[in-house]
DNA sequence: CTAAACCTTGCCGCCGACGTCAAGGCAACC
DNA sequence: GGTTGCCTTGACGTCGGCGGCAAGGTTTAG
C-alpha cells in the first residue's frame, strides 16, 4: 500500500504520515522507484497514534505504543514503558484538572460578584429615579 | 512611570509590556524624548491583564475588561461586555472539564486493562515455570 | 570624558502538529 | 506525446505570549 491509500483509509493526510516518520513512529519500506510502501500492519500503528494524540499525548510519548504494538503485542498498552508513560499522563490530567477546577470556581464567583454588583447599582439608580 | 518601573512593580517585563501596548490593552504618553510614561492607574490595569492571562484569557478577550477599569469602575468585571465574556470562558471551561473528564476516565481504564493483563501475562508464565 | 543604566524600534526564535505551496520525477491511459 | 494523478524532498506559515538580541539614542553619576 501507498502512503495515498494509508492516508485515507487511516482518515489523516500524507503530509501527516511523512510528518510522522521523520519522528520516527512509522518506517516504510521503498519501492524501486523511491514510493513509500506500508503493510497492513501500519494502519494499526497509524490508528493507535492518531487515537493517542487525541487523548492529548505528544508524538514523544506514543513511541513506546508503537514499539510495544511492533514488538507483537495485541494492544500497545501492555508494555512497562507504555504504562509508565499511561501513569504519568493520568498524574498529568488529575493535576490539570484540580487546577481547572480552582479557575472554574474562581470564573464562577467573578461572575456572580459581577452580576450582584450590577444589580446593586441598578437598584440605587431606580431608588434616585423615585 | 516609566516602563522599567512599572515592569518591575507589576512584576513583569518591559517586552511584557510593550507587548501589551501593540495588542492595544495599555496606551502610556510619552516624554519629550519618546520614553513611555505611564500613570498609577496603569498599574492596577497591567495587574488585571496578569490575573486574566493566568486563568487562561487570550489577550483579546481581556479587552473589555481594561475598557471597563478605565471607565473608572472599581472591578473590571461589571461591565455588560466583561460579564459576557465571563459567561463565555466559564462554557469554555466547563466543556473542557467535561471533555478532561471523559480523558481521565478512558486514561484511567486504559491503564487498568494494560496491568490486569500483564498480570495474566506474569501468571501464565509462571503456571509454564511449574 | 566615559561608563553605566536607562530607553527606543525591529526582527528572529520558540513550541507542536501539521497545512500549503513549489518544483520536479514516475506511471498509466487516450 | 500529452494529460492526469500519483509520488518525492524541501521549506515556509500557523497560533500566542512573550524572550532575547541588535543597533542605536538619552540621561546620570563619577
Amino acid at each position: 500500500m501507498r502512503i495515498g491509500e494509508l492516508a485515507e483509509r487511516a482518515g489523516t493526510s500524507t503530509r501527516t504520515l511523512r510528518y510522522y516518520e521523520s519522528h520516527g513512529l512509522v518506517c516504510p519500506r521503498r519501492s524501486a522507484n523511491g514510493y513509500r510502501v506500508y503493510d497492513e500492519a501500519e494502519l494499526r500503528v497509524v490508528h493507535e497514534i492518531r487515537a493517542l494524540l487525541a487523548v492529548g499525548f505528544g508524538l514523544d510519548d506514543i513511541r513506546p505504543f508503537v514499539a510495544c504494538l511492533r514488538a507483537g503485542n495485541s494492544s500497545g498498552d501492555v508494555c512497562p514503558d507504555s504504562v509508565a508513560v499511561l501513569r504519568r499522563k493520568l498524574a498529568e490530567v488529575d493535576d490539570y484538572l484540580d487546577r481547572l477546577g480552582a479557575v472554574r470556581h474562581q470564573l464562577h464567583d467573578q461572575l456572580a460578584r459581577a452580576i450582584a454588583h450590577r444589580e446593586e447599582t441598578c437598584l440605587r439608580t431606580r431608588n434616585r429615579a423615585d
